[in-house]
DNA sequence: CGTCACATTGAACCTCTTCAAGCGCCGTGG
DNA sequence: CCACGGCGCTTGAAGAGGTTCAATGTGACG
């Protein structure tokens, strides 16, 4: 459709209110989804990895802005080429299939944050480990700052728990972002 | 499209697996919908109350299950009498738009899920208040058990919030299914 | 070499959960 | 008609898990 854009960390790819002519998908990099409350935390409700699609949510503006975790590569398609005129039926059931998904997506992160701290931060390492090319070489393209607002957690109890996975031989870490699954199983 | 169906309290409406042959539209009263884990606890991931259009997370099988929580009057209505062939475009885009609604009251429910107990009451509250007649006068037509696991809390829990908030003179309880808002501005 | 951003670690506190008991309502059956 | 039993709600006290506040550690970049 269109030449992928790139954008460095922590540059906004659209705003909260901004009108949603455009969806994105994910060449290489990493997005973060997230609602800004008046006391200036946080939330992020979704975190895009490389082949990811985002920006389905809206009906005509957006809900939430979004930033790149990391550097990243992004292809921008434009909504109206997608529905056009007299309607390409496929195209318009296929975009109806990825909000679904997205639904569904939403829905799973819910049941992720009502569990304990450990389990959410063994949810987030195997949703992330799914996505990645690697099922046991992991590696993180965002902050713990985000890993924490993503889980609904604090960045202290995020760190405390990785360690303690470390040194419960479930994984090991070699620097900050790069995760080594040790025992696949063990993450149960 | 089809008379409205009623459906006796905690009756299956649909269950996680089934095809996903119809959506379903709430005249009157209120639906569960959920997830049931190994161990026997559940989640609800929605409830949806008169006038709310559900069924539409799936792309051909259920992802969840759902129940009335109180007797109810719900219209049935076959998906492919919707999807016609050649193509209504206008009903396939308005189903796209109901889905992306559900898609932002998914998040908005998972931002409810990371505040305190009371924040989490109190945005139920009103929740519940915003979709029922009475903007003050609501009526709760399902059990304590139902929100907590909406909420992500315990009976317990929500109970104690409730009546705290009635010491607190936010609202009255004249029975545990009717909630009076006293003072609109007192919910924050 | 110093600074800044990010990550880690420790200790006190607080909220929610857990376990346990008691209450009120309603339907069933003697 | 009344007694009983079940179900749902409320209330209390002890315990666990996360948060908060504070200090230290570490790598990248000018």
């Amino acid at each position: 459709m269109c030449a992928p854009s790139s954008y460095a960390r922590n540059v906004e790819i659209f705003g909260e209110g901004e009108p949603a002519d455009y969806i994105y998908k994910i060449v290489s990099g990493c997005v973060r989804a997230f609602h800004t409350f008046d006391n200036g935390r946080r939330q992020l409700v979704a975190l895009y990895l490389a082949g990811d699609i985002f920006g389905l949510d809206a009906r005509d503006l957006h809900t939430i802005s979004t930033e790149a975790t990391a550097p990243s590569m992004i292809r921008v398609i434009k909504r109206k080429a997608l529905m056009v005129r007299g309607g390409d039926m496929a195209m318009t059931k296929h975009l109806m299939d990825l909000t679904a998904l997205e639904l569904r997506r939403a829905r799973s992160h819910n049941l992720l944050l009502l569990k304990g701290a450990q389990d959410r931060v063994v949810g987030f390492l195997r949703e992330i480990a799914q996505s990645g090319p690697s099922q046991s070489e992991i590696d993180l393209p965002m902050t713990r700052r985000d890993i924490a607002d993503y889980l609904g957690l604090t960045i202290e109890t995020v760190s405390r728990t990785l360690t303690r996975l470390e040194t419960g031989e479930a994984i090991s870490l070699p620097n900050p972002w790069r995760v080594v699954l040790r025992d696949p199983t063990a993450l149960n």
